[in-house]
DNA sequence: CACGTTATATAACATACATTATATAACATT
DNA sequence: AATGTTATATAATGTATGTTATATAACGTG
């Protein structure tokens, strides 16, 4: 049997890249077929079909999102790091944010859900110590920081606007002490 | 000349009403005849094309924002009547509201040019005087208030949560407030 | 009431995409 | 080197959409 030219590794690199460069409608058969050189005969033999290599693609992203955040929590500040790294996130890789962020996520049903879905437990008990606070106390102020920090990442990767660092830094800050002031 | 069965207020309201119902995605040809029980033709000889009717549509979900967000203002309290307003439409009207704000908006480049662009300068004024802030303050909180229901409405939107009203006001109200003490 | 204009319908055509069928060519085994 | 397996390419098919061409039928005007 001939050796195969391609692996099933080129096709899932190359409908990543793609999804993250030009955006996951982008992903389609011809693209990225022609993106690896090749014919939809590969691609049909390594994915029964096209929903399946995007499921793929849709959990690489995925991936690619949690490395993106834990290579940049500071673990001393794990809230205001992990809420600077989402906006950073949604600022550099538009096209991933969008496809991750801005379509239905099944099984929420109230805030205190999405507090669970997105809830890091180290992160409530840093601010519970450092600012003594109860548990529900710090519970919510994750969770309103969660809620500002997805309006800017969306209002970010919606406009395409290019706002500095330093401003996305700035008013992340006045929003998290806004909110630990509020309970003291 | 025969008379026209068809007019075009009924091809744009058919329109809209599908935008509104199933989604902006199926406003497509065909549906639109179907729900007007038609052929292509009728639409054709309003609209030089799909797009052409797809702005007009854009155009009536817009004034339909507009005019939901303006009937719900309390004068009284304009920044937080109008942030409960945003979040209601994002609840009642999702698929509108996907289709204004989940899509790019061009000519936004920095956090003050979003609030130029939603900028309601009663709101600001009214906050000024009732706290006793300069215009920056004001202008500041007000920013970061639309941020926070930005972020909410969208979670909402998108996660099609059925989070009841009172929580809502609830969580718009602890935002305001904390924004408001931070300046204080 | 015949005629011409035009509203609407039907049907053809175009394009973009996914999927499947057939053809070709590489190579491992004999 | 011949053969069979299979990786890949080419081409056909199917479906959803938009657009355009042709046919039909309604009706105002002479």
């Amino acid at each position: 049997m001939p050796k195969q030219r391609i692996t099933k590794e080129m096709i899932l690199e190359a409908a990543f890249n793609y999804a993250k460069e030009k955006g996951f409608e982008q992903v389609v058969l011809k693209n990225i077929a022609d993106e690896i050189g090749c014919s939809v005969q590969p691609i049909y033999s390594y994915y029964k079909n096209m929903g399946d290599l995007k499921e793929q693609v849709y959990g690489e992203a995925m991936a690619f999102y949690q490395s993106f955040i834990y290579s940049r929590v500071d673990n001393e500040r794990l809230l205001e790091s992990m809420a600077r790294a989402n906006v950073e996130f949604a600022k550099q890789e538009t096209n991933l944010f969008k496809m991750l962020f801005l379509n239905k996520i099944d099984g929420l049903n109230c805030f205190s859900d999405i507090y669970e879905w997105m809830g890091d437990k180290n992160a409530t008990k840093q601010v519970m110590d450092r600012y003594s606070l109860s548990e529900n106390a710090a519970k919510e102020i994750y969770l309103m920081l969660i809620i500002f920090t997805h309006g800017m990442a969306n209002m970010i990767a919606i406009s395409g606007a290019n706002i500095p660092d330093e401003e996305i830094i700035e008013y992340l800050e006045k929003a998290y002490r806004a909110f630990i002031k509020a309970h003291q």
